[in-house]
Parts: C-alpha cells; structure tokens; sequence
RNA sequence: GGCGACGUGGCCAAGUGGCAAGGCGAGGGUCUGCAAAACCCUUAUGCGGGGGUUCGAAUCCCCCCGUCGCCUCCA
C-alpha cells in the first residue's frame, strides 16, 4: 500500500512520490510574539507525526521551520515589554522550543529567521524587481500579480470570484488590489535595515521564499502549515517563488493543518482567546495533550475543551496499562497476535497520516495484550506484543514507557518498599482498615497500590487526592 | 458577497459504495477481604434535513439548514 497525502493544490489525496532522495520540507513556524498556545502545538504536534512516519517509512528527510522574528506584533510587544524586538523574539522562540520539547516534537534541521537572511531578501525582491514582477512606489515594494497568471492556484481565488467581494479598498500606490508587498518602508522608531529603496523591513511573504530557497533549493516536495496560512501567504509564496525562479512547481505538496477553536472561534493570539501550552501542562501530562491532539485527523478543526483532555489521560493510562511487568531489555520476537494491528496502524497512517485511526488500532493491541496476558499466555508473548505497541506509539511520539511517564524519586523508594511489606503484613492479620488506610495515603502521594493474587505491586502515577 | 472545510451514540472521534472502528462516560459480570487495574457483556436499525442515482449510500449527485475558517495580522 502507497502512503498517500492530501495536497490543497489539487484537493485530493495523492500518492507521495518525492522529487529526490531525500525529502525536503518547509513548515511555517511562529512568530515568537508570545508563549506558543495549544493551536501552534497542534500543527507542530501534526507536522511531528507526519516527519516520524515518513521515517519509519524509510524515507530520509530534511526539515526546516522558521521563525517570523521581525514583525509588527512583536514590535508591540517589545513597546510593552519594554525591550527590543530581537528580545522578544529571543524569549519567545525559548518558550516554544521549552513547549514543543516537552511534547516530544522533535527538532528541525535548521530554523532560519528573517532577520539572518536579510541579503538573500533583498536579493530576492531585486531579482523580482529584474524580472519585471514587481514594482517600486515611495519605497515601498509590491508584487504585480498581473504578471502571474497562475495566481489563485492555491486557493481557488480567481480574481472575479475572490476579490470582487473582498471589498478591499485600494491601498495608495497599489496598482491592483491583490498585489503585495515585498518590502516596506520603514515607520518612524521601527527596527528597520537598509536596502536599494531606502530602510525598511520585508513583507511578511518574501521571506519564506527566501529561506526554502537558501536552505532547500528552488523546488521541494513538502511546504506545510496551518490552514489559514493558504490564503495568502501560501498563495504568495508560491507567486514569488515561481516567478523568480521559473520553476514548476515550487512545492509539490501542500498539506494544510486544521485549526484550534475556542468557543466558536479560532485560538489565536490575537483574538486573546488563547491558551497557552505551558498552562496546559501545569495541569495536563504532556503525553495526554498530544494523544489528545492526535486523536482528531490532522485537517479537522478542533474545538479545545479541557474535558476532553481529561479523556485522552484517562485514555492515555489505558494505553499504558499493557505495560505492566514491561521488560523491553529481555528481547521477543513480535508474536503473531500483534501484526493484524500493525498492519492496520501502518494502512491507517499511510492513508494520508491518519492518527486518529491509528491511535484505535493501538488502544485494540492494547486489549489484545492484556487479553493474552489474562488468558495466561508466555511472558515473551506479552513482551513482544508490548515491544510492538511501545514502537507504534513511538511512531506517533506517544511515550508510553511508564518509566518516563511520570515524575519518580528514585531516593525514597526503599521507605515505599518498606511501607508495602508492612501493610501486606496488616493484611496477613486482617488489619484491612489500617492497611487501606496506607494505600489510599500512597496514593495521594502519586503511589498506586494493586493487591493481586501473586502479591502487591506498586508504581509512581499523578498523585491522586 | 466569493472561496474552502465541517455536521457520525451522553461527550470526543475513525470510517468516501457492501454488516457503523476506537476512546471517555454509563450499566451489568469475572477477579478481589474491599478496592484499583485488567478481562467479558450491554449502551447509534442509524450518520444535520429533504429529494435523487444504485441490487446496495454515513460514503456519490442536487437542494436546504447549521457551525467554523479565509478574503486584513494570524499556526
């Protein structure tokens, strides 16, 4: 079976046949204006799924994500903060790599930013300006999307149809109301640099052109981000970068992440609606919020509710509950048992990155080893099949291993030891008050107790009051 | 107004022509001193509404209703 993706270019699902070797991939980062919220954590926790499986898949990749460092929110927020832009684009870039480590997403190869390949925009734009794709008014830069026919490829917008209605008004100086800015001319006490029209700043567009070109070449397989990045940044990129090149096509695959919403609205930071990863994880495990955010396909919306957080941890214990007496290091062929569920997370994950569906077909191994564990079967059984959902979950950067699951202070363990040899004592006399009374104490400490017939076992969990 | 998504059980959610996955919740059972966990059983004759195509439709076509996104910065 092919592993197919959606591409909004032609809005279907295609079978991904990448240009070379090596994918290439651009993402569409943030513009570190403030601590990443649960949107950004959605399309990164998207993008991360998509980059492990195409890794399991064999398939080598080159990934680079930018970071918008120059723009006017974060200039707001530097006047607020009371410190310079590069400040605030500093801190804030911090706190999304301190976010998405914790979810598990894994690093891109490079993360350019605007204000590192200033030359190389300033080239582009020129080299626009060269070909006869742009035009200067009063320093400012605009693109001529007369001169590109193919505009609107991206987003179905032909010019009757999208912007009659858009009743935009004619900006001085803009010869048609879908044209652009490459470069803008500098406001009074803005962060600005020098350039053959005079100071100023890139258009928010130019920039990823710029940087898939420096870092990736002129024409890659994979350009991703949220969905309403379509229009128009996408569709301007795509104008830029084919006009300046001349190659066809700039990007051979655009899948488009769906978005978070909150109370009927889009999380975002400018709406004030948001809420931040980091708060998230005050309350939430961190493994629990990316089950959550996988558990819907990656073009739906998602309508946030801390509820339904609540149901991924709950889930994500279940999934973890096929790991009782995990011994990874005692090594077990995967057993016959597991591999209609590994056929059946691969074919969901091939069709167009499915997690969700994926994620079913793990909570059915998950039965399916407790199953045999219950019905008596080998311990190397059970470590193969554990060894199988261990590795699937991998795949989707769920980590289940208990060991890493929770918090656990290695230094009072033997006082826990201690503690279960003397209430199994209690038992042993039928001293039940006493020695329930020891276990639900341990459990408000993060101590959970299971009496089975071989003995009491324990393990660290959230502390539960 | 234009472009584009989406609407599946109490909640979340997969499923794009052939018996409606899965999770959370709820109820019953097994196990247990009692729990917990696990396992077993039950919980949508129906997929926003109405037409149509088909032997057969959640799935394809048409109309309608509703929600969201984009058209301005946005992940």
């Amino acid at each position: 079976m092919a592993l197919r993706i959606y591409n909004t270019l032609s809005g279907e699902k295609e079978v991904f046949e990448p240009r070379g070797e090596t994918v290439l991939m651009y993402v569409c980062g943030m513009t570190p204006k403030f601590h990443p919220h649960v949107g950004h954590a959605r399309l990164f926790v998207a993008v991360d799924a998509l980059r492990r499986y195409l890794a399991y898949r064999g398939y080598r990749l080159r990934h680079v994500q930018n970071f918008t460092d120059i723009d006017d929110k974060i200039i707001a927020r530097a006047n607020v903060e009371g410190v310079s832009a590069a400040e605030v684009s500093e801190r804030y870039s911090r706190s999304y790599f301190e976010a998405m480590d914790t979810l598990g997403v894994q690093r891109a190869d490079v993360y350019p930013t605007v204000t590192q390949f200033m030359p190389q925009i300033i080239a582009f734009v020129q080299g626009l300006l060269e070909k006869g794709y742009a035009y200067v008014v009063d320093g400012d830069v605009y693109f001529s999307v007369e001169r590109f026919p193919e505009y609107g490829q991206l987003s179905g917008r032909t010019e009757e149809g999208g912007l009659a209605g858009a009743r935009k008004e004619l900006e001085p100086g803009k010869r048609d109301p879908r044209d652009f800015a490459l470069w803008k001319r500098a406001k009074a006490g803005e962060p600005a640099w020098d350039s053959p029209w005079g100071e100023g700043r890139p258009g928010w567009h130019i920039e990823c052109s710029t940087m898939v070109r420096e870092t990736l070449g002129d024409q890659i397989d994979v350009h991703g981000g949220a969905q309403d990045l379509i229009f128009p940044h996408h569709e301007n990129e795509i104008a830029q970068s084919e006009a300046f090149t001349g190659k066809r096509p700039f990007v051979t695959y655009w899948p488009h992440v769906g978005l978070v919403t909150t109370a009927g609205e889009k999380m975002s930071h400018s709406l004030n609606n948001f809420t931040t990863v980091r708060d998230m994880l005050q309350a939430h495990p961190a493994m629990a919020l990316r089950l959550y955010l996988l558990s819907t396909h990656y073009r739906s919306p998602i309508a946030f509710s801390e509820e339904g957080l609540r149901a991924s941890a709950r889930g994500l214990q279940r999934l973890r509950s096929a790991l009782v007496d995990y011994h990874p290091e005692r090594p077990a062929p995967r057993p016959e048992y597991a591999q209609p569920y590994m056929a059946r997370f691969e074919e969901a994950m091939d069709d167009d990155f499915n997690t969700a569906g994926a994620i079913g077909h793990l909570f059915d191994l998950a039965r399916e080893i407790n199953r045999q564990r219950s019905e008596g079967a080998s311990s190397e059984a059970g470590t193969g099949g554990q060894v199988t959902q261990v590795a699937l979950a991998n795949v989707l950067g769920l980590q289940l291993e208990p060991a890493e699951a929770v918090e656990r202070h290695e230094e009072v363990e033997p006082f826990i030891e201690l503690l279960v040899q003397t209430r199994q004592r209690l038992r042993e006399a039928k001293q039940w008050k006493l020695a329930d009374e020891v276990r639900a104490g341990l459990a408000r400490l993060g101590v959970a107790l299971e009496d089975r017939p071989e003995g009491t076992t324990w393990k660290w969990t959230e502390p539960r009051p």
